[in-house]
DNA sequence: CCGCGCTTGTGAACCAACGCACAAGGGTCG
DNA sequence: CGACCCTTGTGCGTTGGTTCACAAGCGCGG
């Protein structure tokens, strides 16, 4: 209702799918989708849906459900994808290069400007477009190109060194692949992603379920 | 404390924080490690981790802490790291080349043994070692590496068809970028990693700062 | 213009997770 | 052998999130 209130964290994870099933949905103008709909589209029930999207405002019609370009547009606004936020890649190896190529970045708002690594036959280069530079110009990279999203792909070494980089050089999101823990101040927003664990979560259930069937068979 | 008792999902999502930690720790034989050293090795609180710790067992001693390496083998048992995951990669575009090539994913226990990919240039060709199949041969891949995971890394368009076929073949354990969801039957353990959203959530209190910077200053 | 069917918006109950705070209990030193 | 220190293990209050269930309310058809 209170279109400025506090939005909880699950529900500003959940948002990105929303607009992202709206997209998928290519819904034609004045088209309108239930909360149902939405639900499917992205994966959850229709109850969060509802809930989620009251703490945007009221923005659906009893009895009809939402005007999709409407409620894209509200969902839009509120992440700030009205915004484009350049970033800057840490680390150019095999993952910061797929990464500085994804289409899902720039097609969101998120285009990658530059990219820095420590290999000196890396730096000085064009990699896909994408100039490669020094670490230590961060600083001068970050100011031209008013880089707002910082991404760390360089090995779990390394990620400690770009982190201080990028915050020194006034960034305050950072996105990180390296598996460690990043120390960082307070006002830094940090969203950490190791592949390999997300992997070794799966292999828990695995486990779980092989053990089961083992004593299934005894 | 009952070791097979039920362990808390968030619990589990932690407990390849704290492997890593230990391992990052690379701590000497007897060593022991504190709740409060292991929660900085692994950014979180010190009573998480003892809570976390009692669902595997008691492993810890009043007054010393835990055994660093026993721990690290509870851990890895709990996780079934014990046991070892072939992985196969569907779609080698940029990003799933990156992640075929992952080592945090062979070190770990998941060897990317095999990848599909629609282009007819890449069928019948080793990509970085890892030889590129049709997806139509998914079964016999599945059967004959003994293949526990499927990594779908295909566009959006192609990722319902992968998942279907990763089913068919027999494979419970997805991880999805592919940003979209996935329809799968019960049985089947998705993990979705929707890179761009993630930026999205980066962006939205990028937003909130920037409004609130800018109320601040009227 | 009234009534019915449909879908939203939300109060309230439920559930999982978090974190505090402290008793339990092993190790150590005198 | 006893007292003290230290860190674990955990009971419990709190918080944040999910889900149910239903009243509110819009649109349509008669």
């Amino acid at each position: 209702m209170a279109s400025v209130g506090r939005i909880p964290d699950a529900t500003v994870a959940r948002l990105p799918l929303y607009l992202r099933g709206l997209e998928a949905a290519a819904v034609g103008v004045g088209a309108t989708v239930s909360s149902d709909e939405l639900a499917d589209l992205a994966g959850v029930n229709a109850a969060k849906v509802r809930k989620d999207l009251s703490y945007l405002g009221t923005y659906g019609t009893r009895g009809v459900g939402y005007d999709a370009d409407f409620l894209r547009f509200q969902i839009s606004r509120a992440l700030g994808v009205t915004n484009t936020w350049p970033v800057v890649v840490c680390g150019m190896g095999n993952l910061g290069r797929a990464l500085a190529n994804h289409t899902g970045f720039k097609d969101r708002g998120f285009p990658v400007v530059a990219a820095t690594d420590s290999d000196p036959a890396k730096i000085g280069t064009e990699i896909d477009g994408i100039p490669v530079h020094e670490p230590r110009e961060l600083g001068e990279i970050v100011e031209r190109h008013e880089v707002a999203v910082g991404v760390i792909a360089t090995p779990a070494e390394a990620a400690q060194g770009a982190a201080d980089a990028l915050v020194d050089a006034g960034v305050t999101s950072i996105m990180s692949f390296a598996p460690t823990v990043l120390a960082v101040p307070d006002h830094v927003d940090v969203r950490a992603v190791d592949l390999a664990a997300e992997l070794q979560i799966l292999g828990f259930h695995l486990h779980r379920t092989k053990l089961a069937a083992e004593v299934e068979e005894a």
